[in-house]
DNA sequence: CAGTGGTCTAGACCACTAC
DNA sequence: TAGTGGTCTAGACCACTGT
């Protein structure tokens, strides 16, 4: 682990614990570079880290400074934007899956623009409920390249396939971009999520790409409104 | 503008104009560097603002690559997670205020907490209907210490707060902690965004921060659920 | 092995704030 | 004026990748 790494960590250990206050300056960056023994860019890299998660923000001239709304709403413990499957996202409660469709076809023009590849290539069409603690939570329908998650099967579905892309293909995932909306219950959501007729649901449609570039998957999940929520950090430049 | 900006900008620039190709890596850091007279760490900083943006991705020993996903999907425009007020997220359009609500009181112990302040500060509590081109498109309900946005009146609420806030009281936004979840609409949902019974909503719950660390508002915008995607980029650490 | 990005240093100067 | 963070440099060494 970097060593700006293990400062940010400490930091922000301190920052729960309340070892700085609310209404002061947190120890200059000079003085911590003193402290931890290292160069001032090293503390300014890992106050950075602390900066993007909205948990300090910096006044030029003046000093750092925690954020009070997110001590005092309990953000100092959320990981944001995370590209998490369900399975790790919900650590602690039992996620089952119930694979409704299984199929290899040839994408849309849709899916192919999405994912990156011409209509020759074959892609899995899956849909899949994930119950936790066995109620209906999330209903996903994902296409992915069948080339880049070779040995896709029944056995791997009832499980994660984020697991299985890391650990039994060595794929790293890089990233996603994600939009997410507010949508009336389809057939599926009803069928499955248990969704009333005026039941809303969230849905997240993501592509999401390996270390090598690939988009591996395009997907929708569509969420019971009153079992999900996204919670998200924005700062300014 | 700093340095590392203008560069980022710039590469950003030729990535849109299709100037470096999807299959090779772009030019390495240090010929980058010597391209643009500039140290290598500089030109590493303006390559971390496009990573973060999702448009880059770095493989170590390997080069760094453009994300064809990113390419393909015109995500090259968007600049995700903004702590835009409405007026300036749809640039082009006209954007008017209706002012349905608009009164100081004490704040409730959810408002003071999220707020950072006592049950004794008085807060503003405004609900707003906003139009886009005549349409309705998103009701806000906003609690705001009065003390740090003085002389909110009418005529401001009809335009544009955060405008008020940056130009004419010269305050800073830092930043925002964000939820957003589906949910069904409520009476003001059905009386003001005109939502029929089954028509969901996109509630944006968020607290925001100015750079001196204070809260500054506590709100909740319902947005249109046929109007609005919210747009994100995660990546890996 | 050479070439890439990842980290880190020890300084420098600047912009802004408070006093 | 002193102290803060913002930027930038010219190097260094390391980890990982390909040949």
């Amino acid at each position: 682990m970097p060593k700006y790494e293990k400062i940010s960590n400490e930091i922000r250990r301190r920052i729960k614990e309340g070892l700085y206050s609310l209404d002061e300056p947190i120890p200059d960056e000079i003085s911590l570079a003193e402290e931890f023994g290292c160069s001032r860019m090293t503390v300014k890299r890992a106050l950075d880290v602390l900066v993007s998660e909205g948990l300090l923000y910096r006044k030029r001239g003046h000093g750092t400074f925690i954020v009070k709304s997110a001590m005092l709403n309990g953000l100092v413990n959320v990981v944001s934007n995370e590209t998490l499957g369900l399975t790790r996202l919900l650590e602690g409660r039992k996620v089952t899956s119930h694979v409704i469709t299984f199929e290899v076809l040839f994408p849309s023009d849709e899916v192919a623009s999405h994912l990156c590849i011409n209509a020759n290539t074959p892609v899995y069409h899956l849909i899949r409920l994930r119950n936790v603690d066995g109620e209906p939570y999330v209903i996903e329908r994902t296409y992915m390249p069948v080339h880049l998650i070779p040995g896709l099967n029944e056995t791997v579905l009832h499980g994660s396939i984020y697991h299985y892309m890391t650990h039994d293909l060595g794929l790293t995932i890089a990233g996603s971009h994600r939009k997410i909306r507010a949508d009336k219950p389809n057939e599926l959501d009803r069928q499955y999520l248990q969704c009333a007729p005026d039941d809303p649901v969230l849905e997240l449609e993501q592509v999401s790409f390996l270390n090598n570039g690939e988009p591996f998957e395009y997907s929708f999940s569509r969420h019971r409104y009153d079992k999900f929520v996204f919670v998200t950090v924005s700062t300014r430049r």
